[in-house]
DNA sequence: ATTCTGACCTATC
DNA sequence: TGATAGGCCAGAA
């Protein structure tokens, strides 16, 4: 996959251009969320991440929002992702509503041995995984 | 066109 | 230290 130096701003030139080509396909923001769909993909069992090291490791610092707008348009788009493995900054499950209730998230973390320092957080301490560091850059 | 909101984060007070 | 303000970009109203 080939990942170029400034992915955000390429990737906005990029779907502003094909969009004018394509007006019909391709939303705007598909490759950003792609590349989200990657990485969380690679999220071991057992271990969590956060929307900002997402981010980051997209080379967007600021794009923590869009990560989670991503992860929205999931449920209609790839349903085999591991997304109840991204939690906010502090492991809140800021996204547990979006599985029915946050006790589904939660659910599918204990199942996986994912160490709890309350009930509805995440203890990062000991299970945050950092995509930067398993990703070698090219 | 404009405004508001959001599975967020960092910087600043 | 805790709180707020600002930034980000896509969609909905």
């Amino acid at each position: 996959m080939p990942i170029a130096a400034a992915p955000h701003r390429q990737g906005i030139a990029l779907a502003a251009a094909s969009r004018k080509d394509r007006p019909q396909q391709m939303p705007a923001s598909h490759h950003f969320a792609q590349r989200v769909y990657d990485i969380v993909a690679q999220i071991p069992r057992g271990r969590v991440t956060t929307y900002g090291h997402i981010a980051r490791s997209l080379g967007d610092v600021r794009g923590a929002r869009m990560v989670g707008w991503a992860l929205m348009q999931v449920d209609d788009d790839e349903r085999d992702l591991p997304c109840h493995r991204v939690v906010n900054r502090v492991g809140l499950l800021s996204g547990g509503w979006h599985f029915g209730h946050p006790d589904v998230m939660r659910g599918l973390l204990l199942a996986e041995n994912v160490p709890f320092r309350d009930d509805y957080q995440v203890d990062l301490d000991r299970c945050l995984w950092d995509p930067a560091s398993e990703e070698p850059e090219p």
